[in-house]
DNA sequence: AAATACCTTCCAGCCGACTAGAAGGTTTGT
DNA sequence: ACAAACCTTCTAGTCGGCTGGAAGGTATTT
């Protein structure tokens, strides 16, 4: 059962280059297996589970969140008809991507005009409270105590 | 001192939209200044807070955190020259802007690769573990088992 | 006088993805 | 023989931006 060829679980951070405690954190919310065991109790991890970790770093750099992940992988391995789960899924993902696109595109430009807009004042209004229009996207005006 | 016709927090709250734990979070991590206080202690808060709240708004939107924000006001409030220094936040913010969306679109392709990918596949390959390759951005074969 | 709708403070928890540290067991090297 | 470098489990803390609840004070209405 036990064969102790598997990595343990330093070798296996030192070839993904995520810490030991990170590979804990991963079998713990379950987007890593629980590995087999050596006769001492330590960790025994087959070779593939390089490239699982290689998907979810993968999976990861595409913005999906680790509970995606599990999600995805949990079906893989009950070996279900997981394609058309996991297009969904990502379609859903593809969805809030394109969404914060848009959000950042719009951010992006509203940036743009506040710096415009704080650039063309006199560096001069900037000592008055009451003309500091820097961020004033809108309509504030930036005057005042606040309260008494 | 107390000059009751200062609002209360549940109007301010109304008036801003915010709940009126927020503007207590707010004020906790200075965002908002310590308001003046009615007789019996309630809060009093000069109308040109809703301003503030405003910008605030206004900046968060623009993805600023609370704790940028914070800075810029801190700043005006001691009445320094501001707009310098909120010009280069706001340009530092920017480029991050830029390169969270140059990721996204990065994300966007991967994403939308990997459901042609998915889609491309036949169905009963699916049912097999080995060959299902729906997520694999890259190097990943989704094969195996993951330890013993 | 009581109900209600405010207000006050403080403390606790949520999300996600870790990270840190304590307190111990095991294995390797000299 | 003993230190160092590994491994184990467990608890708890971090960040940011809130949100919730408890336990109490106050103001208004009936």
């Amino acid at each position: 059962m036990v064969y102790d060829r598997g990595m343990k679980i330093g070798e296996l951070a030192n070839k993904t280059g995520l810490t030991t405690k990170t590979i804990r954190y991963y079998e713990d919310i379950g987007v890593l297996p629980e590995p087999g065991r050596h006769a001492n109790g330590y960790r025994s991890y087959h070779p593939s589970v390089i490239d699982r970790v290689g998907f979810i770093k993968d999976a990861q750099a595409s913005g999906l969140s680790l509970i995606e992940i599990q999600v995805i992988l949990e079906l893989r391995d009950e070996g279900e008809s997981t394609c058309g789960h996991t297009v969904r899924l990502l379609e859903s993902h593809l969805e809030d991507v394109q969404t914060q696109i848009i959000d950042l595109h719009r951010t992006k430009t509203l940036l743009e005009k506040m710096i415009v807009k704080a650039k063309a004042l006199d560096p001069a209004d900037c000592l008055n409270p009451n003309r500091c229009q820097t961020i004033s996207a809108t309509h504030l005006q930036m005057e005042g105590t606040g309260t008494e």
